[in-house]
DNA sequence: ATACCTTTGTGCTATAAAACATATTTGTCA
DNA sequence: TGACAAATATGTTTTATAGCACAAAGGTAT
């Protein structure tokens, strides 16, 4: 990619970290702004290594994920574009504790961290951007944490539904959830196996709250798998 | 409290921040730092209020809790002096999203967030404390979710207990914890029932992994705590 | 098209942990 | 000191969910 494209691209998505920086520091940015493509299921950074990269989630989907015991997989996260990651670690001198892989073909920017930490110390609306981030997914993995050990599986499924659609909502019939995922990730997103997972989707197209058609889910009922997800 | 006292106290017991302020920030604080006792159980704030003041715990024990389904409470966190807590919420431009309660007879200051937010402006390192602060507890959050969905309930509790010494510490015997806390408390830190946390710590008893006196715990074999933890 | 592997779907069984019941002990306050 | 409430302890029952087995469907590579 050319740097007039890139260029083009950093100003129009990174527009919230973009705004901060004075004419300076973007060009530092862009200087050291490397643009990698990852393909479905690839592994962008895993559990145990040392943070080097500030990404920068530009076009496709990315999950945060911890293996767990008998290989069960944990997802914590999911990113949209344009979202930052990879950065909570090198902030607080830590090797990663969780691992990011594409959920589908993505295009992902990569800035020094050291660059990073350098902006920040020069421009302090830049440390109140991370600040602000950082506090709110603190807060999430709070809700998260009582949403998955004390909603039973119905709850933790509609729950994860939600979220989904938090994430990457609608597409143009305002129904079908923006995101194709296996069973197997459905499950790994609200802790249960995967045979349960489509067990409790079935029953919840049983119920016409959703339509399933393949990997496209349709929710029908909004409310209700809010009410499921908050009772349940 | 008179002021002298009061400087004397936040000087030596602050240290981390006391550190990063210079004279007039040190002023400031001061001037503005009010000393609360709170009695044991109770509330400092409670989930859904707004957040106004960073409290700086000086003396005592905290939990951080959510109350969750059924009247059951998930302990989310514990502190230890000289440890801030409640000013995530207000980086977040949120209400608590959980409640802040003394496990014990606590002093704590507090200091208006205005005043805290102010301060970061100007002192880019109070900014990286912040930040420093949030990045490892959103670390321990995304740890805590995979201990609590996947671990059975003898792993729970002996990663309880683990954290337990590993917050508090031990006796001068070095193997009693410098916290006692009631059987209810300790199903909340762990995600389980408090008939199941004192069914397992009797079976830990009998397994001469710990021993127990009313509730005082005395580890006694903290490698295999360690091991239960890991694997179970 | 064929064969093969992965994903999805469904029924059955096993089991971990909750729920419930009921003592017993401990702590607290009049 | 006695009375009452709260916390601890333990046994039994119930249930949610994991685990396993197997079949069907869907993709993918040759």
């Amino acid at each position: 990619m050319i740097k007039s494209t890139l260029e083009q691209v950093i100003s129009e998505d990174l527009a919230e970290i973009w705004s901060i920086l004075d004419n300076e520091e973007k060009r530092l940015v862009i200087d050291n702004f490397i643009i990698h493509e990852f393909k479905k299921n690839q592994i962008i950074y895993a559990e145990g290594e040392s943070p080097e990269f500030l990404w920068c989630l530009l076009k496709g989907k990315v999950k945060k994920f911890k293996d767990g015991i008998g290989g069960r997989q944990q997802i914590l996260r999911l990113h949209r574009p344009v979202q930052y990651f990879g950065y909570r670690a090198y902030f607080a001198k830590e090797r990663y504790v969780s691992s990011a892989a594409a959920f589908e073909p993505s295009t992902i920017g990569a800035v020094p961290l050291k660059l990073v930490e350098d902006l920040i110390h020069k421009n302090i609306n830049l440390a109140w951007f991370f600040i602000h981030e950082l506090s709110r997914n603190l807060g999430g993995s709070d809700e998260k944490i009582v949403n998955l050990t004390q909603k039973h599986i119905r709850g933790r499924l509609a729950e994860a539904l939600i979220i989904l659609k938090d994430s990457y909502g609608y597409e143009d019939d305002e129904s079908t959830l923006r995101i194709y995922m296996a069973r197997e990730d459905l499950a790994n997103l609200s802790n249960m196996t995967t045979s349960n997972a489509i067990r409790t989707l079935t029953s919840f197209v049983n119920e016409k709250i959703i339509a399933v058609d393949g990997r496209r889910i349709k929710i029908i009922n909004e409310q209700m798998l809010r009410k499921i997800s908050k009772f349940g």
